[in-house]
RNA sequence: GCCGCGUUGGUCAAGGGGUUAAGACGCCUCCCUUUCACGGAGGAAUCACGGGUUCGAAUCCCGUACGUGGUACCA
């Protein structure tokens, strides 16, 4: 029988939530789902120094507005926890010790110092390696160098030790990799990674393999960073629970800055004036603030959208698609193997598609929350929901529906007269205190009767309804955007038409 | 430096021995609309380079270049 398929992402804790974090979860979560199986979420704060207060908990959210959300995790519960690992800090060094025990791992008590000093001597004779491995441990304090006897008193002094994979050269360990295939690493090149810290909390590198066994996780996704250290965890895979236990392993391409090269960061961002958190952090320490996809105006729909696209296409020229059909249609074959440049554009245009797609209903609250924010209540609820269906086809952002709705909620501060300024003359103001008789004893306040009436008047006096209809629209909206003038005029009333007109008038004479 | 991974328009990308080398974003032109959008029709723009293999290479092989990641008691 085949084992139920449990995936997972294990985040450390240290600030906001990226946009290759969530593409990472995304990937989980799709695999996950489209085999009937978990997705766990961990959290990894095995360095107590980077430790952040709020993060998890900021993490949870951006899971939560993603709609991703976690079978099992410290909030969700399940039977494989804690699913903290600095309240599994016993666990790691019990396996740790085993390995010191069966000659696959070593104490080692050289400081930083000695450690600086040993990088800086294999640079003076030119070495390629700079790596404490097979090579240079033989020159280091430890386990290896020391007699058993010197290694035990050291220990009981209270020396601060780290232990040590020992990595033997002349193997060859290899794996195969579900998007990139087989992947064949030299031991000669492999270095003694560092497995438990001197403060007893685990490495990275011992603590996933130890998890992942334990958590009984069958596929691991990480990002392309982890390549080159996967040696490391394969050998302590085989070392510890054997290479059947072993998840399949995925490393998925990184997403890259758009200009330049290099892994886009939180600071390309801040540059070039795009999110990459999914939502604002703000930062504890600094009390720095960082916009997010959320509170830029994106919908989850459409971050969700463009980050799956982001090195995966389903073979098709679908660009657009629902979390239940990327769960349907996901496979990690179709996952590109380079990186991608993100393309802010490109973010925009999925997030256009999405409100145009979505009835506006789904995104009314919070279109209600960025006017309301604008010092607009919007407290009838089908006039606001008729307004926004209206206008949602010249949305970008979320945001955008503050300037393609206030006309509708209140008269416009200040009118773009210059632009009617230069064609007015006295036909055109009498054409408009005319319609402002007219509209007066209008009884159907309907758009189509607006524009007939509009139209007649126009007519009469000579005039070519299309010169009318520019200054028509200034009056109503301020400037030259926004819907169909007659549908503008329909929905603020009769009333509030008038006084605009009544009130371009004014400011043209 | 060493090790790993990668390379189709500006960007995301389909295609994987014979194609006019899809599609999308962005850009440009036109139509629709006497606004801005939406929608529609077009356009410019690509197989990193060099060698092979082959009747034929973007596609297979080998080099090179370039990019990228790692080389931490960070993840």
């Amino acid at each position: 029988m085949l084992k139920k398929v449990r995936v997972r992402f294990a985040p450390s804790p240290t600030g906001g939530l990226h946009l290759g974090g969530v593409r990472t979860v995304l990937f989980n979560y799709l695999f996950a789902k489209q085999h009937q199986g978990d997705f766990i979420l961990r959290i990894e704060d095995t360095d107590q120094t980077r430790y952040v207060p709020g993060a998890e908990e900021y993490i949870f959210n951006c899971l939560q507005w993603c709609g991703l959300q976690p079978d099992e995790s410290v909030q969700h519960g399940g039977a494989y926890g804690p699913y903290r690992q600095s309240e599994r800090k016993a666990i790691y060094s019990q396996y740790a010790k085993l390995l010191v025990t069966n000659g696959q791992a070593y104490y080692a008590f050289d400081t930083p110092e000695e450690l600086e000093q040993m990088r800086e001597k294999l640079k003076a004779v030119g070495s390629d390696s700079l790596q404490y491995d097979h090579h240079s441990r033989l020159n280091m304090k430890n386990s290896l160098t020391l007699s058993s006897d010197q290694t035990q008193t050291l220990i009981d002094a209270g020396t601060p030790y780290v232990i040590r994979i020992k990595i033997n050269p002349g193997e060859t360990v290899s794996f195969t990799d579900m998007i990139r295939g087989v992947i064949d690493f030299d031991t000669a090149n492999v270095d003694d990674k560092v497995l438990l810290k001197a403060d007893g909390m685990p490495t990275y590198h011992l603590a996933v393999v130890v998890d992942d066994y334990l958590m009984q996780i069958t596929h691991a996704f990480r990002g392309e960073e982890w390549l080159p250290s996967a040696p490391v965890h394969i050998l302590l895979w085989k070392y510890l629970f054997g290479l059947d236990a072993m998840p399949q392993w995925a490393h998925l391409p990184l997403i890259l800055k758009p200009d330049g090269n290099g892994k886009l960061s939180k600071r390309d961002g801040d540059r070039l004036g795009f999110p990459v958190y999914a939502m604002d952090w703000a930062d504890p320490k600094t009390g720095d603030l960082t916009k997010g996809f959320k509170e830029i105006g994106f919908l989850p729909e459409a971050f969700i959208n463009l980050l799956a696209v982001l090195g995966w296409n389903d073979g098709t020229a679908q660009e657009i698609f629902s979390l239940n059909e990327l769960v349907e249609k996901f496979s990690l074959e179709r996952v590109h193997k380079a990186g991608a440049k993100f393309d802010f554009e490109k973010a925009k245009w999925f997030n256009h598609e999405w409100i145009k797609k979505l009835p506006a209903k789904n995104y009314l609250p919070q279109v209600k929350a960025i006017l309301a924010d604008n010092g607009i209540s919007a407290v009838d609820e089908s006039f606001l929901l008729a307004v926004v269906e209206m206008v949602k086809d010249r949305c970008t952002l979320l945001n955008d529906f503050y300037t393609q709705t206030v006309f509708f909620f209140q008269a416009p501060d200040t009118i773009d007269t210059a632009s009617i300024k230069p064609k007015w003359d006295d036909n055109k103001q009498l054409f408009f205190t005319e319609l402002i008789r007219t509209f007066q004893l209008t009884a159907f306040w309907q758009s189509a009767d607006l524009e007939k009436e509009f139209k007649e008047i126009a007519a009469v006096n000579h005039l070519k309804p299309g010169e009318l209809m520019m200054p028509f629209r200034i009056m109503l909206v301020g400037g030259k955007y926004g819907p169909a003038v007659f549908e503008i005029a329909a929905m603020i009333g009769k009333e509030a038409t008038i006084r605009r007109i009544e009130h371009g008038l004014s400011l043209l004479q």
